[in-house]
RNA sequence: GUGGGUGUAGCUCAGAAGGUCAGAGCACCAGGUUGUGGCCCUGGGGGUCGAGGGUUCGAAUCCCUUCACUCACCCCA
């Protein structure tokens, strides 16, 4: 494939046959999210570095390593979005939104970029599904949100999703509680494995997910987040349970799920498929409560998710869920050259009633042609031909039974209404 | 960034130890009498066997390099 020009690693094209399945998918999200009442905003997909690397965190992999980061012409550097929450922020602090409101609920859709290794789950483009709430640190607000996702993807007839919920305590209780996985670990650390050791400088927490057996070994004992934290924390994860509980939405506490990103306060979440190979997380969010101000806003507490697109379509797709075209309302043929202007025109009468028509556009024979209608699988063919002309009627074929009858051309305007009348009645 | 796997027509793949090995199925296009789809039959288009180099009289087949894809690690959606 020399000479031809590929795709950019990691970016991959949605073609017709899949991009079905994705409309559904965000004809579905969409709806649910308005349900729930969120409004959608559309954000820049280009910010200023900085921007993401004050609330993602320095030190995170995602700003170290993973991000599309360039000079624009004027010599500013510039990020391609590794996530939403920090422009959807960025929105809401350049706009002063929470003068007039200050409580507000966001969705956002669209694509990311990360610059990894692409594998089963993850690209260097992907897109997510992201939603905030802004402005209140009321615990509803955690469950509203894995409420809504619930209802999301039951509507797509995922089941066997797993809830993991998690808190990751406050600007209060955290530090007292790293210090305490410090202090257990400090005279083990020479028999965790490098990659642990390096965590141990960046992100101690992350230790905990390490899947070298000899690592597990040595944190039997471990000091727990759910020991460390302080009242405050521990009532709002007590009650985020309690209602829960109450909205019958099944999850599990899982204290070894930790985030990426540096701007995680309290809850935090994952939802886990078990079809999904390594990277198995279809969402994950959390509370930050700190981030708002840490940006330049008011202090105003926050919470998040962020679906995976691919992940989700991909659970759809395995699981035999792919939406396909429907079906052409009515195919147009035209027998020979002479009656191809003829129905053209009807073509476009059938269009603009609202029909999904069709006919082939490069002619050839009456038998190519209806082929074709076969192919695109319509229901109803018409031909038009000399003969027709003359007659001033065109031939009207029920592909399903094969069964032809004539219609004259004056009434043939009404009778496609009335297809379409019926259409509407079927839906 | 690190490791494994794979690279032959649009797609899924055959091509045992180098010499009709450039193929099949599907898809696509066209025919199977005079204006008619699906099934069936016939025919056709399409590949520098990922790329470059080497060994050899001769390589898709062996060696080297490279690129791409893929899975996993790291990390995340």
């Amino acid at each position: 494939m020399e000479g031809r020009i590929q795709a950019v690693r990691g970016m991959k094209d949605i073609l017709p046959g899949e991009v079905e399945t994705w409309q559904a998918v965000e004809a579905l999200a969409r709806k649910i999210l308005e349900i729930y009442g969120f409004s959608e905003i559309r954000i820049p997909l280009l910010e200023r570095t900085e921007l993401f690397a004050r609330s993602i965190g320095e030190a995170t992999d995602i700003v170290e390593k993973e991000m599309y980061t360039f000079r624009d012409r004027s010599d500013i550097s510039v990020t391609l979005r590794p996530e939403a929450t920090a422009g959807i922020l960025r929105a809401y602090i350049q706009h002063g939104l929470y003068r007039t409101q200050p409580f507000q609920k966001f969705y956002c859709i669209g694509p990311m970029f990360r610059y990894e290794r692409p594998q089963k789950g993850r690209y260097r483009q992907f897109h997510q599904i992201d939603a905030e709430i802004l402005g209140s640190p009321d615990p509803r607000c955690d469950a509203e949100l894995l409420a809504m996702l619930r209802t999301l993807f039951e509507g797509m007839g995922l089941r066997e999703l797993d809830f993991q919920i998690n808190s990751l305590g406050c600007r209060s209780c955290r530090p007292s509680f790293k210090e305490a996985i410090l202090s257990f670990l400090r005279d083990r650390e020479t028999r965790l494995c490098e990659d642990c050791r390096r965590r141990l400088q960046i992100n101690p927490l992350r230790i905990f997910d390490c899947k070298v057996p000899q690592c597990q070994e040595n944190l039997r004992g471990a000091p727990q987040t759910l020991e460390h934290l302080c009242g405050p924390c521990r009532d709002h994860l007590e009650s985020l349970e309690r209602h829960l509980n109450s909205l019958e939405i099944p999850y599990t506490v899982n204290s070894l799920i930790v985030r990426g990103l540096d701007y995680y306060t309290r809850t935090i979440f994952e939802v886990i498929s078990s079809d999904l190979g390594a990277q198995n997380a279809v969402c994950g969010g959390g509370r930050y409560d700190n981030l708002i101000e840490e940006l330049g806003g008011p202090d105003m507490p926050a919470i998040g998710f962020a679906i995976g697109e691919e992940r989700l379509v991909s659970l759809l797709l395995e699981g035999g869920r792919q939406r396909s075209r429907p079906p052409l309302d009515l195919f147009v043929v035209a027998v020979d050259a002479r009656a191809e202007s003829e129905a053209f025109l009807w073509l476009d009468r059938a269009r603009r009633l609202g029909l999904r028509a069709e006919t082939d556009l490069r002619g050839g024979s009456l038998k190519s042609q209806l082929r074709r209608a076969h192919k695109l699988s319509a229901r109803r063919v018409l031909i038009l031909g000399e003969r027709e002309l003359h007659q001033r009627r065109a031939l009207l074929k029920a592909m399903d039974s094969g069964e032809q009858e004539e219609v004259p051309l004056d009434r043939l305007e009404a009778q496609m209404a009335e297809w379409v009348q019926g259409l509407r009645e079927e839906k």
